[in-house]
DNA sequence: CTGCAATGTTGTCAATGGCAACATCACACT
DNA sequence: AGTGTGATGTTGCCATTGACAACATTGCAG
């Protein structure tokens, strides 16, 4: 009971790579990044050991490539949310903050693919080329809420430092199982959004 | 110029434990947690294949003692700060975050490897039990800070969870080569301090 | 309908982690 | 001092893996 049956000859998968990184979100969820073999994975899905090659040149170009769905992903939310026009500025920032939180805590492989070194390392041009593009969206973002007023006073790096690190950091905990703990009993993203929410609270005009 | 050849007779290296640490720190620094192999350290180090394993039984268990090293350390620290007198329970606090994210700039390696789920998947209880130490001893100086009156009315949990996050984002955000651009021109534990001090400039009495 | 580019396969190699059997040494105990 | 035992290091081995090359099959554009 093959799942790939249904492909009319099997000498050509089809859809091998879309497959390959589904299979490997499995994995990684399951036991981890250094758990991803490109020959296991084609043990898996049922192709020869260097059939994954056609599609990523390298182990890392897999994880790569699964980071930089990831980060497609958040931009096009955050993108999305900036361009709504029933928020005020810094109602959009608030949300940018959200929004990024919220996809670490549903997209917790792919959040943790960005955040590690070893991946990032072999990230192509463009990959780079996006988390930039969502930085500068942040930064602009900010920029915008502090010209209609809100903490127009301060260094707008400044804001983009604190608000990183603050949602960076959230994203981790949420996600880390190390603090499972510290949301017993309480709703992880109603803490999160209340944390938030507090931040944006102060400096309204 | 061999550095290990004040060792008597070679057969017995006499110190590996701790070269395989520091060597395995610097391949890490210099090319990432996914190069450090077990095989090149020998190697690197004049010994045979194997005999890193009379030390380490496998090669997670290396990465495992460092992350070990590095929490130690980080306790020994916070641990130190907390017995001091000179400091109000809200200073003492502060202090702490202040020390986290310092020890994390000072110790980005280490920092790292206790941030890796691959890692931190294959530690011991030991290592786990250190991590909640440290968990436990940051919720106790929040709970004394309170107690003196500082946001007194506020869930510690929330505190903690806040200040967990504030941190560990402001430590990833530091150490991250993604992020180097948002301190261009300032020094990061500046930067930094002042971020933290704003946290806790407020609620005073 | 034909030839070429995309995709998959088989075969091979070096590096690695891990295990087992053996060698050497340091040190505690008498 | 002598010894023997546990700690540490060595050699040899194996399965797995990533990577590459040469070859096979197929879909599709012209």
């Amino acid at each position: 009971m093959k799942s790939d049956q249904d492909q009319s000859s099997s000498y050509h998968h089809g859809d091998l790579r879309e497959v390959l990184i589904s299979k490997a979100l499995e994995t990684i969820e399951a036991r981890g990044v250094e758990a991803v073999s490109l020959r296991a994975l084609a043990r898996d899905i049922g192709v020869s050991h260097a059939a994954p090659m056609r599609h990523f040149p390298t182990r890392s170009a897999l994880l790569a490539a699964i980071a930089q769905n990831g980060i497609t992903s958040l931009i096009g939310a955050a993108a999305r949310q900036a361009r709504s026009t029933r928020l005020t500025s810094r109602d959009k920032l608030q949300a940018m903050a959200e929004g990024y939180v919220d996809w670490a805590i549903s997209n917790p492989v792919h959040h943790m693919l960005i955040r590690n070194q070893d991946v990032m390392r072999h990230a192509d041009q463009t990959l780079r080329d996006d988390i930039m593009a969502y930085a500068h969206l942040h930064e602009q973002t900010i920029v915008l809420a502090q010209q209609d007023g809100w903490r127009s006073d301060e260094v707008s790096k400044s804001i983009f430092l604190e608000l990183t690190a603050l949602t960076a950091g959230l994203a981790l905990v949420a996600s880390d199982p190390i603090y499972v703990t510290v949301f017993k009993g309480r709703p992880r993203r109603a803490a999160i959004k209340s944390i938030i929410s507090k931040y944006f609270a102060t400096g309204n005009d």
